[in-house]
DNA sequence: TAGATTTGACCCGA
DNA sequence: TCGGGTCAAATCTA
């Protein structure tokens, strides 16, 4: 049964690199990429039946993975957006905010729709500058490195809940803000202490759209890397961690089905063994193009955090178990 | 029982 | 002094 299971993940990577080979000499608009149709495109019978038996082949479970795990690959393309002033994929975000943009006002007005992938639009990053001061020790109403987004309301569940982002947040306070008609929600990175990851985010309603949430994100995550005081990982996941982070830098698409490839054969538990390497990752490849293309399918496979989008569901068995194995580990150092 | 959420109180920058 | 941000005890939940 779990020797099946396996085959048809394998069969789902295989298919899902068929695609991505299909689309080497003409790389797919982005919006393909993440399942979006493309505004006005229009796809021959052949290749629409070809592109369907295709999808089929797709297990349901892997296209569940794949849907979940895009808004952490979208935040990733922000993030970079907003490290790099300069964006490498600045068209590819463009023109998917443009697309997005105008699909997102259509299902806000409508409130219509099948899917509910959740937009992340950036906006003015340098968000809360004015307020900022230059004292040493901040504390209150600092805003280094805030990064601002607003995202629609889930279309499906409680649209009072706002979407998850990939991360795991712990809800610390809620506050009433003056002219505001919704209250403010503070969240802190539920493995501030075990990590001592300062990742913070602020989550309010728009008054003129309460069916979009703005969200402001203090501080960058550093939950993905092991906790300083653990010992070092088992000699197996060092090894594919590292082989993981050489294949992590696909020049093209044909290279990153190669890296998915290589990756399930590698035994498939670095997807989602232990703490994600994410931002390891990224800093350890160093910025640039195929670096990008590599963290947004690190993000899609190599999902890191506690929450469900992630090969965890697939590999339930070592991702979580690792980390038990960390917090156990930890207690005894303690 | 541990972890998450709620909520009133407190801190502190503007 | 006001109000945003955080703390921490109480409460909830799995």
């Amino acid at each position: 049964m779990i020797s099946k299971s396996c085959d048809d993940i394998i069969n789902s990577f295989l298919a899902a690199r068929e695609r991505l080979n299909d689309h080497q000499a003409a790389p797919p608009p982005p919006e393909t990429l993440f399942n979006y149709p493309a505004a006005g495109e229009m796809v021959s019978h052949e290749q629409q039946v070809h592109v369907e038996q295709q999808q089929q082949q797709i297990d349901a479970n892997l296209q569940e993975w794949l849907r979940s795990s895009m808004t952490q690959a979208v935040d990733i393309v922000h993030t970079q957006f907003l490290s790099d002033q300069r964006n490498p994929f600045e068209h590819v975000i463009s023109e998917r905010e443009t697309l997005m943009e105008s699909a997102s006002t259509t299902r806000l007005r409508s409130m219509g729709g099948d899917h509910h992938h959740h937009h992340v639009q950036p906006m003015n990053v340098s968000a809360d500058s004015s307020r900022g001061s230059s004292s040493s020790q901040p504390r209150h109403r600092r805003s280094e490195n805030a990064r601002a987004v607003r995202v629609p309301a889930p279309q499906t569940g409680n649209p009072e809940i706002p979407p998850e982002d990939g991360y795991t947040w712990r809800k610390y306070g809620q506050k009433e803000i003056l002219n505001s008609n919704y209250p403010r929600s503070y969240y802190k990175c539920t493995h501030q202490k075990f990590y001592n990851c300062p990742a913070k985010k602020k989550v309010q309603r728009l008054d003129d759209n309460p069916f979009t949430f703005e969200i402001l994100y203090h501080g960058h995550h550093t939950c993905h890397m092991p906790p300083p005081s653990s010992p070092p990982p088992p000699a197996e996941i060092t090894q594919e961690m590292t082989q993981s982070v050489t294949m992590q830098q696909p020049s093209s698409t044909s290279n990153l089905g190669r890296w998915l490839t290589m990756d399930v054969s590698a035994g498939g538990a670095s997807g989602g063994a232990g703490p994600s390497t994410v931002g390891y990752q990224r800093e350890a490849a160093g910025a640039g193009d195929q670096c990008f293309v590599a963290n947004m399918a690190d993000a899609m496979f190599n999902s890191g955090s506690s929450s469900s989008n992630s090969m965890e569901f697939l590999f339930p068995s070592t991702s979580s178990n690792m980390e038990d194995k960390w917090n156990q580990e930890d207690k005894k150092d303690n």
